[in-house]
DNA sequence: CGTGTTTGCCAACACTCGTTGGCCTACACT
DNA sequence: AGTGTAGGCCAACGAGTGTTGGCAAACACG
């Protein structure tokens, strides 16, 4: 019951190795074998301690977006800070392809599809500001342009995406979010 | 050698079962048996039609995006037909299918996104005017866009985005498109 | 009508996958 | 030191996969 630190230690390098499999291969070809390899480890192991593939893919992929209370700075500067968050969030060392994991995965399964919409109705949709039936159609809007930017960048990495600095994308991408925060629906 | 018309007919059903299967399931989980069977024939038929699973993606992907030549346009209707295309290309009957395929299987597999990114390069950096170094990463910020909003709305199936109809959509994506047409970069 | 070719199915192979149970080792605790 | 428990590996099962070869039936054509 209680977790040696010997357990603890194995317990992550299975998740570490485990995003990274996810994030490279998608859920159908990445295996538990691979995995396993890639932890130094016993396939067996990995279904001692998630069970299962599913329960391990669960753990892969529980993730917290983090964001910022946006709701709280003047207008014309949420869409800045909203773009430059979600590039911190994608390149960032901590979360380590999480996000890869989970959009590239929320394509192919439809149970991270369907975790891919609560986590956007719940941590998304809310720090927009009131859950209005108006304010969800806009961080949808605004889930489209952000959501494309990082299909195209992360994970089908058209070269033109590819090449450009956060800084140019940023520069690009802030007034079209600012546009479907504001603009008339 | 010549061939029959039956047999041409089994060889479309085969492509049609295909098509559905790699846009509902994508590539890896599409199986030969179940689109042998959803086409009434055995599985090894498909492997002498089309060589291989392999084979039977390629022909499955293989489209034509019929994009209209927007650089006879003038300038402000440009992004306006580009979007109405782009949904009309999705959401025709003719089409079937083919692009959710092809994004869907992007994702998973490399050589259907090195496929994308041909078409990408080939069809649609071109008809965008002169190739340009400039006029591609255009045509690529476009991409991002419309690409999202078909991740959200065929893929993810946010309800929001597919709540919305193609008009609706069209209003709100077109002054995002033709920012990125002419916008200084 | 006879014959060769196409169309199709059946059965099987070789392989990989997720998953399981048994067994050995190393540690913790009294 | 003795003992129970947790960490780990090995071998295997059962299911499902892409793929292949052989054989029956339907067709085309002389």
């Amino acid at each position: 019951m209680a977790f040696t630190q010997r357990s603890e230690e194995t317990r992550t390098a299975i998740l570490t190795a485990a995003r990274r499999r996810f994030a490279e291969d998608g859920y159908e070809r990445a295996t538990i074998r691979a995995i396993a390899a890639d932890a130094g480890i016993d396939p067996s192991m990995v279904m001692r301690y998630y069970g299962s593939k599913d329960g391990l893919f669960a753990a892969a992929v529980d993730v917290d977006l983090d964001l910022p209370a946006v709701g709280d700075l003047p207008p014309e500067r949420r869409a800045e800070t909203l773009v430059r968050h979600f590039f911190a969030l994608w390149e960032g060392e901590r979360s380590s392809g999480v996000l890869t994991v989970l959009l590239r995965s929320a394509i192919t399964n439809e149970a991270a599809a369907e975790r891919m919409r609560d986590v956007f109705a719940g941590q998304v949709g809310t720090t927009l500001g009131p859950s209005t039936e108006e304010g969800t159609v806009r961080a949808a809007l605004v889930a489209t342009q952000l959501l494309g930017v990082a299909l195209c960048r992360y994970i089908l990495r058209l070269p033109q995406i590819v090449a450009l600095d956060t800084e140019a994308l940023v520069a690009s991408l802030a007034p079209t979010v600012e546009r479907y925060l504001t603009e008339p629906v």
